[in-house]
DNA sequence: AGCGTGCCCAACCGATGGTTGTGGCTCGCC
DNA sequence: GGCGAGCCACAACCATCGGTTGGGCACGCT
């Protein structure tokens, strides 16, 4: 099926013409009557009926016009979405159900109008994001850089939001009948926290807060897969693992597991955005002011180093950047 | 663009490489290769790095994805929609803004999985859309045909629901100020319906109404469109015309009009659904069990002749057919 | 090094989709 | 009723496309 096919039948249907369809399209009347007479062949069905004023949509004809409609659009939002120049907004998140794209997608429900894409760089190293949003590729990358010192003068990172990390834990889990837990609870056992590539801002992360609460985390390994995750956690009676709150997605309640949240400090894994000085997407405004509309923390809040520095990279204050619409 | 080409990247996209795709979609690798190639002249972008495994996104890739996707389910939609034999629920209205299709339209945004199409048969002639739904062009239709021995033996009609008439008029009318109105009060005032077919439904319920309460119903004349209708009201100290309440699409709010409910007793225009008695479609009995959970009318209702006789066409009892899920 | 795998390129060929030109049909007008 | 206008379908022609087969290159594995 030709789309330049379905895109005469609307038109055509719409001014019920062939004539005024092609002149439109910018090709022959016979053109658009062939068209459509292939777009019948390869349907087996009569779309119009031809009468000395024009065409008219059979019952098969108007059955189909929605639905082409739905088609021409969905072409017409492709081509928008990679159209070298003026693309719709594309921002980078690390997985599709990590917290950031949980976000992302709350607000798209609240705009659902915007052309929005979420994609993921396949790269671990900041500096390729940071090249990434340079060139243009991307609008903005959900990462952080954890040495604002390396940022390039074209490029910003501003505080995003917060993820509250919580425990998750099996049923046989000593902790798992708790309501909540401290992190000077979690002292001594054994936190396991795989596919954490060496030296990422998530190592990192993981390596302060074991160093100032005296934990036992283990980040290293690779990773075999949620599912298989899951299935240890469950079984198991002494491992336990940390998960971001807003990555409902990650987590099926399939397997009788316990989200526990960690308070007093709540620990905050801080959600930065990249996005070039200049000439930002305009769509990336109103993503920005989304971000500010979020529940804030509560007052004791544990945060790694870098997030405790300054990073918005311009003088205004962060109120402003986050400020509600 | 080729759709086949767009459901190639799509499946190469989810399967990773090009030659499972071509497998599956039962042509050569070339072939894929070639109609990916296509997409990438055609929107000048890469969409897959290739690498020696098979097939990686790049960005514009992703991007790209979820939109090829929309249009690979809307061709899918469309084809069902008009497959001959199994093809889509497809209802006739007697317009896209009546009363039907704002029912449909509600039943259809809370199944949205439904594969449902509303058409409108192009003929006023009650028998030219029995003869329809007998050979299956449509699978239901809303209109009635007020003489129930015409029905033959395989066709059916059902009440489907009743529409309550409202009176329509501008700031200027005597009556503009009122907020419920009885039938009796409406006499000596003159109510204009244009655009009624002689001898159809319509002007039969008309000439009933207008009998019964002896009111002065100029159902005559053509009718130039909702937009006239609307100003010659605004503008008009004296004309009035009648509206189903629920026909909410037709009557937009920018003329100032007052919509006036009618009780005491309610005038019930009558809908019904005409369907064959034998294999209606099986998506048709949701859409009933919907009907039946429509709000019912008020205890005091005039309804015309025809619609106090029995029409259910078989012996169960009317509340069964319109039961509630 | 040799092999398997997976992609691209080249050559070939029938089908497709565009054009121009023409004919048939219906409708409105004189 | 004859006639022109408007609109669509058909025919002929041609460039392009989209499929096939065959071959080659790059990469990873043993």
């Amino acid at each position: 099926m030709d789309t330049e096919a379905v895109r005469s039948f609307v038109r055509a249907a719409e001014l019920g013409q062939l004539q005024h369809a092609a002149d439109e399209l910018g090709v022959t009347q016979q053109a658009v009557s062939k068209r459509i007479a292939a777009l019948e062949r390869e349907l087996d069905v009569r779309l119009f009926t031809r009468t000395a004023r024009g065409v008219e949509l059979t019952l098969d004809g108007q059955a189909l016009l929605p639905h082409a409609r739905d088609i021409v659009t969905g072409v017409d939002r492709a081509i928008t979405a990679i159209r070298p120049g003026s693309r719709a907004l594309r921002i980078d998140v690390l997985g599709l159900r990590s917290a950031q794209a949980v976000v992302l997608h709350d607000y798209w429900r609240s705009h659902p109008e915007t052309d929005l894409d979420v994609v993921t760089l396949r790269v671990n190293d900041p500096r390729l994001v940071v090249t990434a949003v340079q060139a243009g590729d991307i609008d903005a990358s959900f990462r952080s850089v954890t040495d604002p010192a390396t940022l390039p003068r074209d490029v910003q990172m501003i505080h995003a939001f917060d993820s509250p990390l919580e425990l998750l834990v099996g049923p046989r889990h000593p902790l798992a009948s708790a309501r909540t837990l401290t992190p000077s609870q979690l002292r001594r056992h054994r936190i396991w926290v795989p596919g954490i590539a060496p030296r990422s801002e998530w190592a990192e992360f993981y390596d302060q807060l074991a160093t100032d609460f005296d934990l036992r985390i283990d980040a290293a390994g690779p990773h075999f897969g949620d599912e298989v995750l899951l299935d240890i956690l469950a079984d198991s009676a002494d491992v336990a693992t940390l998960v971001g709150s807003r990555d409902r997605y990650i987590w099926p309640t399939n397997h009788d597991l316990r989200r526990i949240p960690i308070v007093n400090p709540t620990l905050a894994y801080p959600l930065f955005l990249i996005l070039p000085r200049a000439n930002p997407h305009p769509g990336l405004r109103a993503v920005i002011n989304h971000l500010g509309s979020l529940a804030p923390l509560p007052e004791t809040v544990w945060r790694p180093s870098w997030a405790t520095t300054a990073h918005d990279g311009d003088d205004r204050p962060r109120s402003d950047l986050h400020r509600r619409r």
